[in-house]
DNA sequence: CGCGGATTTCAGATATTACTGAAAATACAA
DNA sequence: TTGTATTTTCAGTAATATCTGAAATCCGCG
């Protein structure tokens, strides 16, 4: 007999293989996109899982605190890319990840135009108010470059409002015709 | 006779103030994006900048030691946002930045596809060829999710490729009446 | 060569961000 | 209300990313 006991299901064994790097390198990818590693660990484990999941068992699954998981899955409630579900005769909080790819996508480009395109374009506005009237070449340079760099981030800002809120439907099958 | 000295000249203060203070915003606006913070700095300082500088402006400027300046200096050409340019009769390096705002959109377009975009695609093949065989229901559906997230990854890629290979002049027009 | 200005490197220091774990707060059933 | 399961908070700790500064290297010139 074999020291090495038996695989009892390769299988499954493989599967958990494949999941877990998928997880952990979603999360190295969401770091060089300014999202937090853990968060997106969790994102990713919520994405491909078929059941709804208790804080305690993405602890275990990822081996992160309460504090941290209990942290994260807060903030991804916050994005709108997860949500908590109840299940009948359980006290505890389940959470599910949105699965369709559309809807995550327009979920992250809304929050990332609340969170970062509008402030940027407020820092603009504000530089172009306050060194508009100076006439120091030096200046109107600057301001000349802050008003093309805020038309455009607004540009992009009014493009994906409007991809954001168009239909799946609408949007992809003409995207997809206008790239040939 | 005033204690406070009157400002000389009190256009080229405010003006400074605005710059500096659209400099660090600029620089904390990156971070969110994944972006070194001094890196972003330097690239806005560059940005608005009618003159190219050298690596001790830069440094003068930001009051950011030789070896962070050099290396962020390093990166940004490396990203293709900055170059380097000679100044006849001096013998230091001076770099300036690209100021045309789409060319800086086609340029980190390209370089998030190549750095980020693809590695991602690259997974999410890999996480299919290694669990499409598998017939348990929890990597069936791993499977067909993986494959969703990748299509729409694949396709935003390309749709980037075009849109980052088009002229400004094409797309942009194009966009705005898209847009209404 | 050898000098001197400029660039590059990198080990150690610092700053920033993320995480832990246990205590406090809360929610709920009996 | 009281006991218990669950969630939330947060001070302290750890991990990571970034920065410094001085030494090493490079490079054009006489």
């Amino acid at each position: 007999m074999s020291t090495e006991p038996t695989n009892p299901n390769p299988d499954r064994a493989r599967f958990r293989a494949v999941r877990d790097e998928f997880v952990t390198q979603w999360g190295t990818l969401g770091s060089a996109w300014g999202i937090n590693r853990t968060m997106a660990q969790i994102h990713a484990l919520l994405m491909v899982s078929t059941v709804s999941l208790s804080t305690d068992e993405i602890m275990e699954e990822l081996q992160i605190s309460r504090g941290n998981a209990h942290g994260n899955i807060r903030d991804l409630i916050g994005w709108g890319l997860i949500r908590s579900v109840v299940k009948k005769g359980e006290r505890k909080e389940f959470f599910e990840a949105e699965k369709d790819v559309w809807k995550i996508f327009c979920t992250i480009v809304r929050e990332r135009k609340r969170r970062e395109i509008r402030p940027a374009i407020v820092l603009l506005r504000d530089c172009i108010d306050r060194t508009e009237d100076l006439d120091d070449t030096e200046a109107v340079a600057f301001t000349s470059q802050a008003k093309v760099l805020c038309e455009f981030v607004e540009m992009a800002d009014s493009v994906l409002g409007k991809i954001s809120k168009s239909e799946q439907s609408k949007v992809l099958p003409w995207l997809l015709k206008w790239m040939t």
